[in-house]
Parts: structure tokens; C-alpha cells; sequence
DNA sequence: CTGTTAGCGCATTCAC
DNA sequence: GTGAATGCGCTAACAG
């Protein structure tokens, strides 16, 4: 069975001609059964791979994508998502696509309300959605469903959807991970402290939701306590008490030697240690953030917890060319990112893609 | 300063032909001063970024490539080279390369010899090789230099040659990483146990001693004593007094909280703990190994260090077809891989490409 | 030294 | 329904 034959070469097995072979193979109609059969039986004996140089030189048409994503700020999460796209862009640059990005703002329903109004979905050949809320994401992606227009999410997946791929990260499994990174190898466990944002509504993302289910199932799992997890309250609106609380929190609970951030404000519980002049408790966050880096480098930060952001966008685009151009890969599958410890040593080496 | 002009456009501006510009594109001569320069001009100012995809089909001659590394074994640190090497060939499969493999024993110079002294460089458009033994390794990079034959070291790098690209782990960070990992967050450090392989000759791989060293470094540069690293020797010959040995090392060291295991044997070490039964020591090796792997799933090996050799052997084809096809890249540079940190909660989605 | 040209494998248009 | 013909951008052989 050799492989690696050219439509015309198919053709000439199948008996008819390089058009046809093509017809079939992009499923474009008018083929005759018996066209079809033929050409068929010939696909089956021999496959077929596209020759994506030929296929791409070929199909010079360009794509529209859409991008709707939380906004982006310097260095955060979301930027590396960003950046990844613009990456495999680059990669791809011989593929004309043309990307729209609209952003909301991730913290206020009304905004991504508003944004998704203003879309039409029809003008889109795919899409690439950085969902955060489920009821109203789930009614935009029916709006693609029903044009048959491909989309992808990265960071999170939404239920009850039909995404032709998910990039996102093992959350739970995560929260395992800062329970065994805190804990240190003493006969008698320390404990973790959970560092806790007052937001507005009182809701924590649903990322942060299955870390924290994540540590706890890990304890169960491990025969430990869910005791030793103690959490404390931190305040974003009103910064100043912040410093006093989490020291008094120290106070009562002399036995935490590990914090826990499970969203990517470590570098604001990094500093207030920093400020309060203890040693000797590690400190674990997640993502890669200007701030934490700083954080890292400057010892205050012990662990950060990458989860590929950038790879994540990255990966998104392609799993869009592979679809659009090339037509593989099968739809529906959940792309679970690498989890990257990264600490001070192994950050200037530290690669994503 | 519109991009993406084609060679067609490039000759009308330059005013010569599409044939006369591809020469000058490709260093290939026979271009007058007047042209070439007609040509540079036109190149500076409006820049040229090659048609990969017109460039893969219309260039369809084959590559033969020569791979010289020390002979994998199974789930090892060379297999996994060896496995990135044909996934890169696998999604290369449009390019017609083929391979030759010549594997040497990494413990036997002479095997070395044997294997080089068979090889004629003429025959191969360009090398990948996985060095061990400098000296006789630069002599025979000498024999690439001579026919102007690209060639890229994986793993590690040799002085005294000029390589197309190297890819390696920073190993001296490494060493730190280990460090790290394995010093507890108290007020007094805890001991450092490092395990030594009595091997033939009593010489370790540059590799090791260069972690080694990144320890020392680590512990100068965070101001502690070197005297916290202990040293226990292991036999792989005659593995019966190893149990003993250790056990007896632990009594005499009651403040070894960790583990370090410079090479990829940890799960040699793992396997001893388990049998004398000690608990509250954490274990750190190299390269994820079935064994290795295997530990870490049953918990005994506590982090595994992989400097992605997967994707150095991809990277190396990677790096090679850049070249010969697509004639971009900077030669000489050194890649430094990511040294990652696997335990057992992230490795189940643990992706090095 | 230089311009012209054929052809790589695929997609698509256009006659038949 | 179908095949022939054209072109994508680049490379290389060839004729001048």
C-alpha cells in the first residue's frame, strides 16, 4: 500500500479525473454513484494525505476569524493568550487570515452582553472564544451551531456546546498540585492558608472553584485532613486593612507554612508577607503575570503555575487552519494543557511553545 | 513598506528577471554587480519572506539526514530524542527526508569510533548528533566543516566546533533547581543527600558534574554552607550492599531530608527507600524513564526534572529543514531547553511539544 | 550572465 | 456530471 499519491495518480486508478477525485474529496456533490464508488474504492486501497504545501499555494482564499476573549492587560493571562494568536499568525503567514477581536470585560456580564450583541456571526468563518459566562456564552455558540461555523475555546469549556476543539487546563488537578507543592515532608502536615478575593457579587471564577476543589479532593485522597486548609479574606477595594488581617491571620494560625493563590494575585499576597517580615512560608500562584514574575525573581514568589496561555492561543489558530485548510483532526476533543511549575531557577529557560 | 511581494514583483521593481532575483535570493552567483545590487536594493526596502509552501512544492528534491546518538533503550532519555526526531518527520511528511541512525554505547569510546569511522559525511546532506566523547567528537564534526554539511548536537554541546544549532538543557540551573526543590522552607536547612554511581573508570557524564556544579553554585548564592550536601555512593555491579550502604548513610545523617539523584537512576534510589522503609525524605531525578515514571505514579520518586528530550529531536530536524529548505535561522546558536518540574499531579497532561 | 519556461500538487473555473 | 485547462509562488534547467 503506497501512500502519498497525488489526486491525478488517484484518478488514474479510479478511472476518471483529477476533478472529480477532488469533488469527492471535499465532499462537493455532483459525482455520479458510480464516480463515487470508484473513486472510493481507490481512497480505501491506497488513502490519501493532502499535501498541505500544495493544498495551501493552492487555496489562496483568506479566512475571517473572530476573537472574543476578556480583555487583555500588560503582561497578564490573557495578553499571553493574545500573543499566542498573533504568533501562529506569523507562523502562518503564507494563510491570508484576517482576525476581529473583541474583548469584554470579564468581570461584568453586561459588557460580554453587549459585545456579543454586536456580533454577526455570519460574517465569520470560525471563531475563538475565551468564555466566562455559561448561560450566555451557551446562547452565542448556538448562534455559530446553527451556520455551522467552527469555534474553539480556550482557557474554560462550556457545557452543553458543541466547540470543534477546547484548549484548557486541568484545573483540578491543579489544586492536587498546590496541596503537594505546600505540603512539606514533616511527619506532623503543616498547614495551607487559601488566600480568598472579596469580589463584586461574591462569585470566584469557576477556575479558581475547581482549584479549590481540586486541593481538596487531594487531601481526601491522601488521607489528610481537610482541616489543614485555613483561608483568608483579601480585599482589592479596599487594600489598606489587608496587611494587619493577613498578619493577625498568621498569628492565629502559627502552623501555615504554605499560601495558596488560586487566581493570579500572588504577588499581592507575595508583597504583604514581604511587608509583614515573614520567613519561611511558601508561596504558590498561577499564572506567569508581569507581576508575579517580578515576585519570582525577587524571591517573594516560591511557585507559579503556568498553564499555557499562549500555547493555548496558539493552538487554537492551528486547530482552526487544520479544520479550515486541511480538513483533519476530529471534532469535539478537549485539549488538556501542560501545568508548569515554575520557580526561580528554571524561569529564564522557561518556554511555552 | 508593503510585505509579501513575490519573486515576480521583486524582478519587475528590481528591473531583471524572477530568474535573477531567485539567484541572488539563494547565493547562487552568476549575478552582475549592477544586478545584484539592483536586486539588494529592492530586497532592503520592501523585505522578502519566503512562500514556504511554494517554495516546499516546487523544491521537492529528498534529504538525507545522518543521526548519530548514543542507542536508546527502552522509555528512555535517548528513545524519547529519538521519538521527536520521527514525530518532526512525521509532520514534515511532505519533505522527502530520509534517515540513516547510527547508534553508539555511551559508555564505550571505542563503540564510538567504531560507528564513526563507518560514516561517509559526503553521502548526508546534514547530522544530528548526540555527543559524548568530546575529543573524538570534534574531530569528527571536522569532517562535516570540511564539506561545508550542516550539523546540530542534541543534548549536549561540544566546544571546538561550529554546530548549525545546539539543543540543551541548562544544566547548571538544573543543579539549582534541585537545591530548590529539595531545602525546606525552615529556619534551619535540613541535609542534601547526592547519589554517586561507582562507575567504570570513576568518571561521571559532563552532563552530571555540570548539575553538580549548579548546586554549589545554588548554595553560594542563597548563602548557605556546602556542607549541607552529603554524598552516598551506589553500585550498579553489585547492587546487594547498596540497601545497607544507604541505610547505614541515613543513621549517620539524620538530617537528610532530600534526595538528589544527578542522573536518570533516581528510581534506583526510589526503590531503595522503599525497602528500608524511610518516610519524610523527598526524591528528585532526571528524565522521565518508564522506571522513573513508574516511581512517580507509586509515589516514591517525588519530582522528576525532564529537560524535553522529545523536543530537542524535533527541534533538531526542525532546525535542519529550516535551514536546507528555507535558508533561515542565525547558525550557532545554542538552545536552551526548558527544564521542567513533573510530579505526579501534572504528569498525567504533561506535553513536552 | 540573464530571461524564459516548465512543473511541483492542488483547487477551481469553464466548457462540453 | 465530467474532464481539461489555468494558476498559485517558487525553483531549476535551459537556451541564448
Amino acid at each position: 500500500m503506497k501512500r502519498n499519491l497525488s489526486v491525478k495518480q488517484l484518478a488514474k486508478l479510479a478511472g476518471v479525473s483529477a476533478g472529480t477525485v477532488d469533488r469527492v474529496l471535499h465532499n462537493r456533490g455532483n459525482v455520479s454513484e458510480k464516480s463515487l464508488r470508484a473513486v472510493e474504492k481507490v481512497l480505501s486501497e491506497y488513502g490519501y494525505k493532502y499535501n498541505i504545501h500544495a493544498s495551501a499555494i493552492s487555496l489562496r482564499r483568506s479566512y475571517r476569524i473572530l476573537v472574543v476573549i476578556p480583555a487583555p492587560g500588560k503582561g497578564d493571562y490573557w495578553s499571553s493568550v493574545k500573543s499566542g494568536i498573533e504568533k501562529a499568525l506569523g507562523d502562518y503567514a503564507d494563510i491570508q487570515i484576517s482576525l476581529d477581536w473583541m474583548f469584554y470585560d470579564q468581570f461584568d456580564l453586561f459588557s460580554f452582553r453587549e459585545v456579543k450583541d454586536r456580533i454577526d456571526a455570519k460574517l465569520y468563518d470560525a471563531a475563538i472564544i475565551g468564555p466566562t459566562f455559561e448561560t450566555d456564552t451557551r446562547e452565542f455558540c448556538g448562534r455559530f451551531d446553527e451556520e455551522s461555523i467552527p469555534y474553539v475555546f480556550v482557557d474554560a469549556m462550556i457545557g452543553g456546546t458543541s466547540p470543534y476543539a477546547s484548549f484548557t487546563a486541568p484545573q483540578e488537578a491543579c489544586g492536587g498540585m498546590v496541596c503537594r507543592l505546600l505540603l512539606t515532608n514533616r511527619e506532623k502536615d503543616s498547614d495551607i492558608a487559601v488566600m480568598n478575593m472579596k469580589r463584586k457579587g461574591g462569585v470566584s471564577s469557576s477556575n479558581v472553584l475547581e482549584r479549590r476543589a481540586g486541593m481538596d479532593s487531594y487531601l481526601k485522597a491522601t488521607g489528610r485532613s481537610a482541616e489543614i486548609i485555613k483561608e483568608v479574606e483579601i480585599s482589592l477595594t479596599e487594600p489598606q486593612g489587608n496587611v494587619d488581617a493577613v498578619a493577625r491571620f498568621l498569628e492565629e494560625n502559627p502552623n501555615v507554612k504554605g499560601f495558596a493563590v488560586l487566581n493570579s494575585r500572588g504577588h499581592i499576597m507575595a508583597d504583604i508577607l514581604t511587608k509583614i517580615g515573614v520567613k519561611g512560608i511558601r508561596t504558590v500562584s498561577f499564572d506567569l503575570t508581569e507581576e508575579n514574575i517580578d515576585c519570582l525573581k525577587a524571591g517573594t514568589l516560591d511557585i507559579i503555575i503556568c498553564q499555557r496561555p499562549v500555547r493555548q492561543g496558539y493552538s487554537a489558530i492551528v486547530a482552526l487552519i487544520d479544520h479550515l485548510l486541511y480538513h483533519r483532526r476530529e471534532p469535539g476533543v478537549v485539549h488538556h494543557m501542560s501545568a508548569d511549575i515554575i520557580i526561580r531557577e528554571n524561569f529564564p529557560y522557561y518556554s511555552e511553545i
